[in-house]
DNA sequence: ATTTAAATAATAACAGTTCCTATTATTAGA
DNA sequence: TCTAATAATAGGAACTGTTATTATTTAAAT
């Protein structure tokens, strides 16, 4: 895989933030440096940098988001703005290998999203 | 909701197997019965049906599946011919309380997805 | 039976993503 | 340092899964 400046950009965006940005938005925020770069270039360098492992592909509902994060971690995902937040859940390994051992699987990996309101969504009510 | 004779069909097709099928293949289904039955009235019928809780819809990937299982329960997927199987997770309510707890997020459901290789591929190789 | 509105088939529109191709840029080697 | 080979690019077309539009059909209440 030869140096290109723009798979440079697109790397250190995705390391700029937490927020699993999708191509989109990596997109918009790497043409302010290189304003003809192309959508096509942002997906195919996202794919090829997911595929040398320096990056993760992560699924939310239908849509492709992005993550620096490559230690196995799980998310919290808010209904009202989408919001997604890395979270250590305990459990995971022993969760894995009980699956493992009561199942006719070989599992290599397990994926947890805990689906809520954030802090900005969850004022409680008071009912009257 | 009023009857009809499509959202019937669609609806006895995805309580008739395990697979969590993808609207497409409910879609040939279908047509089997209701040959000139239009794809867009499966799309509907089965997004009417995930809103009345009578299935679930489910993201695999970038694609959605349905399933009539509503009880609350976990996936164990093969990536090597991306079957999806039930599986019941014994910690999983445990786990949302501990979350709950921990962060600053009102938890109300949370999506499992167990990643490997089922039975007929984790032939495991004898390194000779 | 008549009326009303929900549901349909057909098809267009859409969003996210991948593919294609002529041009440009990186880099290994002379 | 220049050149040649070819990986990567910009721009745009194509593709896939899904939703929206609309004229017509159908369920079902009166
Ligand atoms: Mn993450
Ligand atoms: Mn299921
Ligand atoms: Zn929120
Ligand atoms: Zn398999």
């Amino acid at each position: 895989m030869r140096y290109s400046q723009q798979r440079e950009i697109i790397r250190d965006i995705v390391f700029s933030t937490n927020s699993h940005p999708t191509a989109d938005w990596v997109y918009g925020k790497a043409k302010k440096s290189m304003p003809n770069i192309s959508l096509g270039t942002v997906y195919r360098n996202l794919k090829q940098l997911t595929d040398q492992h320096i990056i993760k592909t992560i699924y939310d509902g239908t849509i492709a988001r992005y993550d620096w994060n490559k230690e196995s971690h799980d998310h919290l995902k808010c209904v009202d703005c989408g919001e997604m937040v890395d979270i250590q859940t305990s459990n995971r390994e022993r969760l894995k290998t009980v699956v493992n051992d009561k199942h006719n699987f070989d599992i290599t990996d397990v994926e947890i999203t805990f689906i809520g309101k954030c802090h900005k969504h969850n004022k409680k009510e008071k009912k009257e």
